[in-house]
DNA sequence: TCTGTCGTCTGGTCTAGATCAGCTGCCGAC
DNA sequence: GTCGGCAGCTGATCTAGACCAGACGACAGA
């Protein structure tokens, strides 16, 4: 952070020689000034972008640039025509941890809610399949839901289970039940195996809708396939997150020749 | 724009939200064909903005936010005012396998190379030291380096490391020898136990430097830390990725209640 | 052969608007 | 009290340029 006033006029020529390497241009500075002044007073939402291009003196797709550039670090997000908000702390989700999601928010000082989107029976797609180890086109469960931290929509999951795993699943409360924990009390099944892939994109069309994101948002994808004490396969999960939401945390042994 | 669709069949992608009609928008379907066919020329390079402008009747800013877009998603990247590229594939890391670079690169017939930045010692930085049980301002051995694949610069890493556990190591070929070679062979050091945090990003602006990117190019960070057989940490990583560069990978057994 | 300069090409940053579309709150009709 | 409609607000998308700065290659001079 800058000591810059936030309502400094035009650009200031004078605190950022055109050559220096390491010199933030001032744009963004102020800006990050007015976003630290709104977090400071509380306030989650930024002015409006005709607000903000005014009282930084610069023109709406400029603005626009920094606040995509502030998103893109994390700092700021939006919602689809709503506006600006300042991005809460991440949440850090221990990958080995496994806990439930309620869980993890809970433990971290947080509120957690989730909304059931979907909960049917679907013939399973064919990357799906691959991952259980299945034919194309076989029974599944599929439940889709939106999660959300302190009343923010942060994560959009997909999951598929075998239904001879967990025959009748789609019947208990799922906005309010762990998988988790109905797989170990109602299944006696626990999950001995964890296999994750990460990687970094953008949210899909029905992830963004369920997050009140706009289309191409930063998204940090996790897919999960669990394994039980046998070694099989026996349900995967497709997450989004908004990508400032969390910070992915593991401590392990490692498996090479190490 | 008008709903020309040149090479509509490209738009079928794989990560298509399902159940979902994709409401693409024209301009980025068309681009998406563009990047397909130079990919199926072999030919990484895209046009210059302001031919791709011209070819895809639009506006260079319209044309600049379909192309971030793509970037978001990790289908292409730029290097620093020289041009838009096809992203390649993306490399897997398996984050417990922690096999030295240039041998997971190697493994998955793609090239590596090395080049080391910057090999001295320093005050330790607050966060490294905290990170390694020392104090602010403490002896450490900061190592920069910038990592290819392909001829592609896609990792930018800073390692900190205790000099009392590796006194003189900045003497040898570090842009040629991994270190968690020189660690077992000259040092008789094991890792026996590493731990990760991983967040998305944008890249510094020393990595963005080093990586020949813009400045807020998307980014996966990882930091690791690494710990000996005593439970000691013996060094740091900071590692800058290309976010489109790589797929993290890890299967374990969940060490919670499971 | 090497080196430094310079022109050209490319993206980076910015100005100044217009129009479209979803969200929200207000208010009237029922 | 509820519901629907409408108006005003907000961001989303787009047009049509301008100038700046780094990358790179060609060429001339040492």
């Amino acid at each position: 952070m800058q000591p810059v006033s936030p309502v400094s006029a035009t650009v200031p020529d004078a605190d950022a020689p055109r050559g220096t390497p390491s010199s933030e241009p001032s744009l963004l500075a102020s800006l990050l000034a007015l976003v630290a002044s709104a977090a400071q007073r509380g306030d989650r939402r930024l002015p409006a972008e005709r607000e903000m291009m005014a009282r930084l003196a610069t023109t709406r797709i400029t603005l626009r640039e920094a606040l995509v550039q502030l998103e893109a670090e994390g700092r700021v997000y939006r919602e689809n025509r709503r506006g600006w908000f300042v991005s809460p702390p991440r949440l850090r989700y221990d990958l080995l941890a496994c806990l439930p999601f309620h869980d993890m928010v809970q433990s971290q000082q947080r509120r957690a809610q989730t909304r059931l989107l979907v909960a049917e029976e679907i013939g399973a797609p064919l990357e799906v399949a691959r991952h259980l180890g299945l034919a194309s086109g076989d029974r599944l469960y599929r439940i889709t839901r939106a999660r959300l931290v302190d009343e923010r929509r942060v994560l959009y999951v997909e999951h598929h289970l075998r239904p001879d795993c967990f025959p009748g699943i789609l019947a208990f409360d799922l906005a309010r039940e762990s998988l988790t924990d109905l797989y170990r009390r109602h299944y006696g099944l626990r999950v001995a195996r964890v296999s994750y892939a990460l990687s970094t994109t953008v949210l899909p069309e029905a992830a963004a809708r369920a997050l009140n994101a706009v289309r191409g948002s930063p998204a940090q994808r996790i897919t999960r396939i669990n394994h039980d004490q046998n070694g099989r396969a026996v349900d995967c999960d497709e997450e989004y997150w908004r990508h400032d939401a969390i910070d992915l945390t593991l401590t392990a042994a490692p498996q090479g020749g190490g």
